[in-house]
RNA sequence: GGUUCGGUAGCUCAGCUGGAUAGAGCAACGGUUUUCUAAACCGUAGGUCAUAGGUUCGAAUCCUAUCCGGACUACCA
């Protein structure tokens, strides 16, 4: 039994003991103690007054004193109002400790035995990566992670759509205005070169649409009958009839897009186990449809086209197939999760897809759910906030969108010019103040998107950089940037047990967040939020800056004492590092 | 209109399985360095937790209504 599960049993005890009457444990929670009382753990007693019969105020004294009695690990308890305030005496923080610091897997829950997919980025292929992709990409890579420490196999996925009419849109305005421009001939980055020919489509499109215009037609005419949309939907279709030269193009546009991302995925860290790519899978779904139809979950209407009722739902009818037998999105989305399922078996899999899709992953739940598909209960969308711009959402053909190398290149320069200013490490290689200028930009760009709850939507103002003092990620690395110096000046093993018998409130308030991490795991990944990952270990880091501000540890002559601030300190920086490996974020050995 | 998500300090956010006097960071103001890295630490100031009801011993947290904002509501993806 561990010390919670004594306390509750033991506070039951308390009132059978005092007048026979016993509280059901399900209504004895113990809460942290918060920090300007006494003590660490707390018992709230209001609810127990019907049993015990007295006031709050004695009913916390009955109890506190049955538990001073009867357990060995409490040393004082203090009452006020309703609230029983327990302090565990300094030994027991002690041994936790050097448990902590002799567990070789700390922060690595026990392996659950389940695989769970997560799909994140899903780019398209016709234009560079916004800060929206940005919190898409560290959201799922960052999940994945989180998964992972919390004991599940994941398999990370990369749907990449690669096909459609977006995609023909800038192969043609290329063809059309590109005079043969490669990123070669450019030095442009490929996914860079390709989404200024989208632009360039869309500029030239909207001219026409407003030469039609003028010609007497309306809008909606306009836009369907302008010669670049009609083009564009020819080259689509000879896409799909595999016309060569086409697909050469299209093979070639791609593959400059693909280098680019490339580089874009290594610049944020992150990776994948498994790409899927649309103009595979787009005419998968379609035997879904046949199922759905025998089994009367679709209907078709006069003109074959196929569709869902779900009226009963709250929702609207669906379209599911076109009546000339052509895919859309969600019959292709069909297909590929029956496609991943089969490919991994994987119990569960996680969507990272922003909240503007929210009714189309909630049609697409429902319609596996109402084929029978037993494993579409372990599907899941982890919608997220939109990123947007003071000016309101970033619109890509309007110019308002901030791009990812940009940003990237910005916030390294940011912290490079930080860093020149403080004029710490100016002995550093070049190579390696480059590494570091890598490291902060990076840490302050991830934790800044990480840290905000992934369903709220964030905003970024591009006029204000990021910070790298307060709650930020360069904060949290150079705490752990301290501990390392530490380490290297006294330099010296960091001992298995501990000799000392009483602790400071600083070094308790460390141990009670280190306590913590595992736990702080475990509900970070059953709700798929790194951003409690990242509050917390900014609370670590915290108490961490306090403590080394007031308590010396390498100046120490105690030895004994040194031993256990070096512990603390070793930990510290343990938890740190791995709750930064969570979030996708390097640690510096220096800053 | 319907569905849905949100509204907490000037700004950005925690807190939301109901518990104490609602917390951080930034910005503002003041202090701390002969002592392990001042990207730090300490302090001051800043709040009708959108509004109104309800449930409860107790509500930022749960329920209802209203107001405000976003997203969705395509034979686009």
């Amino acid at each position: 039994m561990n010390i919670q599960e004594q306390l509750i049993s033991k506070t039951q005890q308390a009132i059978i003991d005092f007048n026979g009457q016993e509280i059901p444990l399900a209504s004895i929670s113990l809460q942290e103690t918060r920090k300007e009382f006494e003590g660490e753990v707390t018992i709230v007693t209001f609810p127990f007054i019907k049993f015990s019969q007295k006031s709050p105020e004695e009913t916390g004294q009955i109890i506190g004193e049955y538990l001073l009695k009867n357990c060995d690990f409490v040393k004082s308890y203090n009452v006020l109002k309703g609230f029983l305030n327990i302090a565990l005496k300094d030994q027991h923080w002690i041994d936790v400790l050097v448990s902590i610091n002799n567990h070789s897997n700390f922060g690595q829950l026990a392996s659950k035995n389940e695989k769970v997919m997560v799909e994140y980025s899903s780019p398209n292929t016709n234009k560079p990566l916004h800060l929206g992709h940005v919190r898409n990409n560290l959201l799922g890579f960052s999940l994945a992670e989180l998964l992972k420490a919390a004991g599940y196999d994941v398999i990370k996925v990369n749907l990449i759509n690669d096909r459609g009419i977006h995609i023909c849109k800038s192969m043609l305005a290329w063809l059309k205005y590109g005079n043969g421009e490669t990123p070669e001939s450019s030095g442009l980055k490929g996914d860079h070169l390709v989404g200024k020919y989208y632009v360039a489509f869309d500029q030239h499109y909207k001219v026409e649409i407003q030469e039609l215009m003028a010609q007497g037609l309306s809008e909606d005419e306009a836009k369907k009958q302008a010669p670049l949309i009609l083009a564009a939907q020819a080259m689509l279709l000879k896409w799909e009839e595999k016309d060569p030269e086409t697909i050469a193009l299209w093979e070639k546009m791609n593959a400059w897009v693909y280098a680019g991302f490339e580089k874009t995925y290594q610049a944020m860290g992150v990776s994948f186990d498994q790409y899927y790519y649309e103009s595979n899978t787009y005419l998968l779904g379609k035997d879904i449809i046949e199922q759905g139809l025998a089994k009367k979950v679709f209907y078709q209407k006069e003109d074959q086209s196929v569709w869902i009722d779900l009226t009963a739902e709250g929702l609207d009818h669906k379209l599911v197939l076109r009546g000339d037998g052509t895919s859309v999105y969600i019959t292709q989305d069909l297909g590929t999760a029956a496609l991943k399922h089969s490919d991994f078996g994987m119990k569960r899999s996680i969507y990272v897809v922003g909240n503007e899709q929210d009714y189309h992953f909630k049609v697409l739940l429902l319609i596996l759910q109402k084929l029978g598909f037993d494993w579409a209960k372990g599907l899941f969308h982890l919608s997220y906030g939109m990123v947007d711009l003071p000016s309101g959402k970033m619109k890509s053909r309007e110019g308002t969108v901030v791009d990812a190398d940009d940003l990237i290149a910005e916030m390294i320069e940011s912290a490079k010019l930080q860093t020149e200013a403080l004029g710490k490490i100016n002995d550093f290689p070049a190579e390696e103040k480059n590494k570091l200028y890598e490291t902060i930009g990076l840490g302050a760009l991830k934790y800044f998107l990480l840290k905000v709850d992934p369903k709220k939507r964030l905003l970024f103002d591009p006029s204000e950089s990021i910070d790298l003092q307060g709650n930020t990620g360069p904060f949290i690395q150079y705490s752990y940037a301290r501990i390392q110096s530490i380490l290297r000046k006294v330099n010296r093993p960091i001992p298995s047990h501990c000799e000392i018998d009483t602790i400071n409130s600083n070094e308790l308030a460390i141990i009670l967040e280190l306590n913590k991490f595992e736990g702080q795991i475990a509900i970070a990944a059953e709700s798929y939020s790194p951003a409690i990952i990242a509050n917390y270990v900014y609370e670590l880091a915290k108490a961490f800056n306090k403590f080394y501000h007031d308590d010396p540890i390498s100046q120490l002559d105690d030895k004994k004492l040194q031993d256990f601030r070096l512990m603390l300190c070793a930990n510290t920086a343990k938890v740190i590092r791995q709750s930064f490996a969570i979030l996708g974020i390097a640690v510096p050995e220096r800053m």
